[in-house]
DNA sequence: TGTACATCAGTGAACGCGCGTTCACTGATGTAC
DNA sequence: TGTACATCAGTGAACGCGCGTTCACTGATGTAC
């Protein structure tokens, strides 16, 4: 249930063809899931459609998922993981002195995923399932694409090139305490907001885009969408204090 | 079909005792629609659930509304209309000269609706309904918000307080054109993209908010919420050259 | 290495449910003369 | 003002559908001796 599609865990391999056999199968739901996911939507995510789809009876399938919330909960774990290995990738291949650099490669690794897998964006920052309450084993995989974002914060503040931070009032810099205790003890509240805003601006623009709001607003095409997204995304840094020329 | 409950048109009154109960009954059936969407959110929307609310026979309400689909439009087009009647109406309390102050009651409005009315939020900015196409009668209730915006914003130019435009790569500049045609000819590109972004800034905040993001980020108490929003609208507010302390 | 028993995967039928939509109908309200 | 006909609202039954989940079952795979 925890086995995340696509990266086998080394440990607890399967041993016995039963194990083998199952783990193989499970996969298959899974991925099975996921394309139905991609056409339809979340809502209309229907265990009996997934078991026609790898060709089982819909009962088969309780032998592998205990029920369609499970199922979801597993398709969620696994967008944000895809969403977050995406990212991390993309932010991975730039130079570490480069803070400007990398914060462009992660939103346009958050944008590129999200055009690609529509559904599954919209599955993890979309409206909530209805009657779907997500458990605790979301939490670390939603965390990913923050952390980057985080590291990104923390790297600028140890090369000393962070702004200095503005005074916060008092109820403001409480209500981040949570954030600040759980992911950036190092950094001034100014900054977390600084962050926090980066994030929301970052996913509030792919979702206008996403959800159809950018319609007449900005020119429909890939280019223009890109060059738009792009310019956003800059004027957000410049707000975080990644100077243009980095160094 | 056109009618906005609430807003009886004053011209093309029912005359004929049937027409008065057709309008009153269209009525009682979008407000039970309206309830069962808070109760249970835009996918569990169904047209018998409704019909059995207002104490109908299934197949009666199909005197009123064409089919689900319809149903669903018209609490889009009530929804983008409550939310920019709403909004229209808190900036429209704070004086002209005030430019800040519009702004954040802009954006405090349109918090303060939709932490009201999460569901109808979710369904005008949260995941596409699948299968569901907006048809064209929603675009006009949904600039409601836009177009306070873009007020704000050519009311400081005009008043020469906006800042000075910053240059605009030409593929950034093309790319909103289309917004600058319909919305705000006299606005420069620059100051576009900073409206885009407030707007988009607004939203994704909200959205977060709305849709649980910010658990274990922000303290979950509703005046922290406040005070988190207030404080990254009033940063927004100075990115779009709005002075914190007006005129 | 071989046998007896336990575990597990997958089947097929069934349960009860709610949905959107259609259709022929009754009875009430409106309209034209 | 009164009557004959047309329009409309609402009923009730029905169609066909797909859903989640349970259950007793067969047959294959694994394990202990």
């Amino acid at each position: 249930m925890r086995q995340t599609v696509g990266m086998p865990t080394p440990v607890d391999a399967p041993r016995t063809a039963r194990e083998r056999a199952r783990a193989e199968i499970t996969r298959e739901i899974l991925d099975a899931a996921r394309i139905r996911l991609a056409e339809e939507g979340a809502t209309a995510l229907s265990l009996r459609a997934v078991a026609r789809d790898v060709g089982m009876v819909s009962s088969a399938v309780y032998r592998y998922v205990p029920n369609r919330d499970a199922l979801l909960t597993m398709l969620i774990v696994d967008a944000y993981d895809s969403l977050g290995a995406a990212v991390e990738r993309a932010e991975a291949a730039v130079p570490r002195a480069d803070a400007l650099g990398r914060f462009m490669a992660t939103c346009h690794g958050v944008r590129a995923w999200a055009l690609a897998n529509p559904h599954e964006y919209a599955l993890i920052y979309g409206s909530p399932v209805p009657g779907y309450a997500a458990p605790a084993d979301t939490v670390a995989p939603a965390s990913r694409v923050p952390n980057v974002l985080v590291a990104i914060i923390v790297d600028l503040t140890r090369s000393g090139r962070a702004p200095e931070p503005d005074e916060v009032p008092a109820p403001v810099a409480s209500a981040v305490e949570p954030v600040l205790a759980v992911l950036g003890p190092s950094l001034s509240a100014d900054l977390m907001l600084r962050g926090l805003a980066a994030w929301s601006a970052m996913f509030g623009t792919v979702s206008f885009e996403l959800f159809g709001h950018l319609h007449n607003v900005v020119a429909s095409g890939p280019r223009a969408r890109k060059a738009y997204f792009d310019e956003q995304m800059r004027r957000v840094a410049t707000g975080l204090g990644l100077a243009p020329a980095a160094r």
